[in-house]
RNA sequence: GCCCAGGUGGCGGAAUUGGUAGACGCGCUGGAUUCAAAAUCCAGUUCUAGCAAUAGAGUGCGGGUUCGAUUCCCGCCCUGGGCACCA
């Protein structure tokens, strides 16, 4: 093609200029507030398309954010554009241990650092340029939010979901606090990385558990399969039965849960958990005390994790204790051992060494017998004496009476059975989900709203009391005695009992900040209010969210616990849906140089020089044009400079005089434009569809552009570089602003392609090339194709067996 | 160990109801412009051979199905993520 239009570059796009009016006058003009009371505001269709919003840390936002936060505003912005009545808030989740640490080293107070970084954070999001509300902002760590914090915990206390108990937990040195199981996953603590000890504390739960059915349905959401299989892994329901055994020579029996008693003819041996309550129960009973006690200390010392980390090897102290196996009738020593857990199941196992391979360890370590009752796929029956025989999850049953000769899930049912009808066993359904422990040992959190009065015992405050203020009198030099933060403020500690005005004192705990993001999302469009925490006309019209965006390490806990709370608060009639988030996607996660990012390890890229130096449009798009949103990657500048020449020549074209050389293919292209960007960003396959906006305009250049495609390029555009398009949109005399103008729709017609380019095939050897109509016949096909010099050279060397003619793909011929 | 993703040029990545692999961008090479440089523009760029036409190889490795495989099947290797003695 000629190049008929010349174009001449036009001086640089002044991008920090443009971005900052823009951003001036989107303020001024309330061009992003969204008008909650639909009813009133003719009733558009809503979206409310939010992201997880980010701890206030003393890194600010890195480059991370942006990776995340761009897209999703240009997600917003395109449901925007399609008419949508978009609501897009941003908020902090300030309460934390950083802060708290911080205070600790340093002496500055969590509220001054806190409010410190949300400031610089504000003035960051302000230059991305995103559709934020910030009318309708939330900071945790502020009294009018945390003060709803505390209402819904009264809530979750009023319906019988918070209880407090004394548990072993996780307690971490070096924050000096306790941590959920969840948070302490490899025996180190989450946030400081230390060692992660046993130890006794009351605390408050939530009764996450009563509602692992519920959460367990995920029918209504539209979420990645993969999130969806860890939270079902993660509440981990298994369905077995609690077989009871009499315990020889006392009136004690012991209870045993497992998922496989298709195997108990095969048992011969129960361990205990050092902490269940049979140990407890039967100790002056053991033959040996001293040595269990001795055992038991032992096991005690230790994490779960350290359990782990003595490797296969299993310890065990004998009782000296005997159940009967009312099947066999034979004697099962019963061990005390720490490979078994006291919170998991009934705290005590029964041992069956040929189909298990912890049991097996366990018996080959005592010299107990091994006995197969099932036959594998491999037919072999003899003894097993290697782990590797172990591994029988199939089979048929052997050595078990009236079970032998069914598989073993018939045996399973044929022996539940049984067993319930004996009256020694009872089905039940297990779930390896804990109850959410929402205690906290900290000082920079919400204070949980409880006294202990000396006369009334554990109250509640009142709603109308709330908030309980944290105060500001702390001192954050650690003492060391374990005690939380708050047990040393006097003014905050003694206080008088809200229900008989005697002498109480404060709950001193504070709640995890697990709780705070728990329910931000339905704050959000409330929140201004003072006399409650939402609105429950408002918050049914604007939720469930439309879109959450966010990371996977999120998976299991706080998509979980808001899904709880929500539920509970559903339960109790104060919201109208069940579940709060519709749509769920996440982001990939940033790396430098293959390392996640963190201030600990020095490399964490800030955003500030880049938008400074090429402006918000060029970075975020560079971010997108990394690669796939869920993919992620690893950072490097390398190539923005690629991104800020393309935006120089967007603008160039969008410029340029008016003169067109090939109109129809003008046409053809933008329709095609218009197609592939629409399902594209549907897809979140921004990547690609910035690589087609730039083949468009590197067709342009050569070929002209008409001032209505223009406008329609600015449009699609839009939602990817949404300053450049708004300057594009006045330059081109059209009316404020370009996100109300409308996404285009392409004409069906257009985009369809006449005749098509197909490959010639000889015995799947690519030969040559024909162009031809869409629709030709197999006739025309064929011999267009064997009218070509390369091709008939090689359809001379054989004879044709074969022709394939596949419409628009391929040409192939197949020769002997 | 188990489960889930993924492995494509020098680099980021595109393309999968099986049909011309490498779009777009970075980088690199050459040219235009310039006193010179930057910036910009034009051309080229998977590897090997060739002036070229073209030929051979090629989507982690080894097999298989097919006229035809990045795509489907079997067996490995590697990377990332999740779970980790849960009874």
């Amino acid at each position: 093609m000629v190049a008929v239009v010349n174009f001449i570059a036009m001086g640089n796009y002044q991008a920090r200029k443009i971005e900052q009016k823009w951003q001036k006058v989107w303020k001024a003009s309330n061009l992003y507030k969204v008008d909650l009371d639909m009813a009133e505001n003719g009733g558009g269709k809503k979206y409310y398309n939010l992201v997880m919003f980010p701890y206030p840390s003393g890194d600010k936002l890195h480059v991370g954010h942006w990776y995340n936060f761009g897209p999703a505003d240009s997600w917003g912005r395109y449901k925007r554009m399609q008419g949508y009545n978009v609501f897009e808030p941003m908020g902090f989740d300030s309460f934390g241990l950083p802060a708290e640490n911080y205070a600790i080293k340093s002496g500055v107070h969590p509220r001054e650092s806190t409010t410190k970084n949300v400031e610089y954070m504000v003035k960051q999001l302000s230059e991305m340029g995103a559709m934020y509300d910030w009318d309708k902002t939330v900071t945790t760590s502020e009294s009018s939010y945390y003060k709803w914090t505390q209402w819904v915990f009264l809530q979750l206390y009023k319906r019988g979901l918070a209880y407090k108990k004394k548990s072993p937990v996780n307690w971490c040195p070096g924050c000096q606090t306790v941590l959920a199981n969840e948070q302490a996953q490899d025996g180190t603590c989450e946030r400081c990385n230390s060692e992660v000890e046993h130890r006794d504390l009351t605390q408050w739960f939530f009764k996450i558990r009563d509602y692992a059915e519920d959460l367990l349905d995920h029918s209504e959401l539209d979420w990645p399969e993969k999130t969806k299989a860890m939270q079902k892994h993660w509440i981990g329901k298994s369905t077995g039965i609690d077989i009871t055994y009499k315990v020889e020579g006392t009136d004690d029996s012991i209870s045993v849960y497992t998922t496989r008693p298709d195997t108990n003819f095969g048992a011969t041996f129960v361990v205990v958990a050092p902490e269940s309550e049979f140990v407890e129960r039967n100790f002056d009973k053991f033959e040996d005390s001293a040595a269990v006690q001795v055992y038991i200390d032992k096991a005690r010392k230790k994490t779960d994790i350290e359990r782990i980390a003595e490797g296969r090897k299993k310890t065990g102290q004998f009782t000296g204790l005997y159940a009967i196996n009312q099947l066999t009738d034979k004697k099962m020593p019963i061990y005390v051992s720490d490979f078994v857990l006291a919170h998991v199941g009934t705290g005590c196992v029964v041992g069956v060494p040929g189909h298990d391979i912890r049991d097996f360890e366990f018996a080959i370590e005592k010299g107990l017998e091994v006995i197969r009752v099932v036959v594998g796929k491999d037919g072999d029956e003899t003894p097993i004496v290697r782990p590797e025989q172990v591994q029988e999850h199939e089979g048929t049953m052997i050595n078990s009476q009236f079970l032998d000769g069914m598989d073993i899930h018939e045996a399973t049912v044929k022996i539940m059975d049984y067993m319930e009808e004996k009256g020694y066993g009872k089905r039940v359904t297990n779930y390896k989900l804990r109850d959410w422990s929402i205690s906290r040992q900290r000082y920079w959190g919400a204070p949980i709203p409880i006294v202990y009065c000396e006369k009334c015992g554990e109250v509640p405050i009142p709603e109308d009391q709330l908030p309980v203020e944290l105060p500001m009198d702390i001192d954050f030099e650690l003492k060391g005695d374990g005690k939380s933060p708050l047990y040393h403020s006097e003014s905050f500690r003694k206080t008088k009992c809200p229900s008989c005005s005697g002498d109480a004192e404060r709950e001193v705990d504070t709640m995890d900040t697990f709780l705070c993001s728990s329910w931000y999302y339905l704050r959000y469009p409330c929140s201004k209010m003072t006399d409650k925490p939402f609105d429950k006309a408002v918050v049914d019209e604007w939720l469930p969210v439309d879109m959450y965006i966010g990371g996977p390490e999120h998976a299991c806990m706080h998509l979980l616990y808001a899904r709880f709370v929500n539920m509970a608060l559903h339960d109790m009639g104060h919201v109208g849906f069940k579940e709060p988030f519709k749509r769920l996607v996440h982001q990939g996660m940033v790396t430098k140089d293959g390392a996640k990012m963190s201030k600990s390890k020095g490399n964490v890229v800030s955003p500030d020089e880049f938008v400074e130096k090429y402006g918000s449009d060029v970075f975020r798009m560079y971010l997108m044009f990394m690669g796939p949103f869920v993919d992620g990657g690893d950072w490097n500048d390398k190539g923005i400079t690629g991104i800020a020449r393309f935006v120089d020549r967007f603008w160039t074209v969008v410029n340029s005089d008016e003169k067109v050389e090939d109109e129809a293919l003008l046409n053809k292209n933008l329709n095609k434009l218009i197609k592939k960007i629409s399902e594209d960003i549907e897809k979140m396959h921004f990547n690609v569809a910035v690589a087609a906006l730039m083949e468009f305009v590197n067709f342009v250049m050569k070929n002209g552009i008409d001032k209505e495609s223009k406008k329609i390029m600015v449009q699609l555009i839009s939602p990817i570089a949404p300053h450049l398009a708004e300057e594009c949109w006045e330059v081109l005399g059209k009316k404020f602003s370009v996100i109300d103008s409308g996404w285009p729709e392409y004409d069906k017609e257009a985009v369809i392609d006449s005749t098509v380019k197909i490959g010639i095939q000889i015995n799947g050897k690519v030969r040559g090339e024909i162009e031809i109509g869409k629709d030709a016949s197999q006739e025309d096909a064929i011999s267009a194709a064997k009218a070509l010099a390369n091709v008939a050279k090689y359809l001379k060397e054989g004879e044709v067996v074969k022709e394939i003619y596949v419409p628009g793909r391929i040409v192939g011929f197949v020769i002997k």
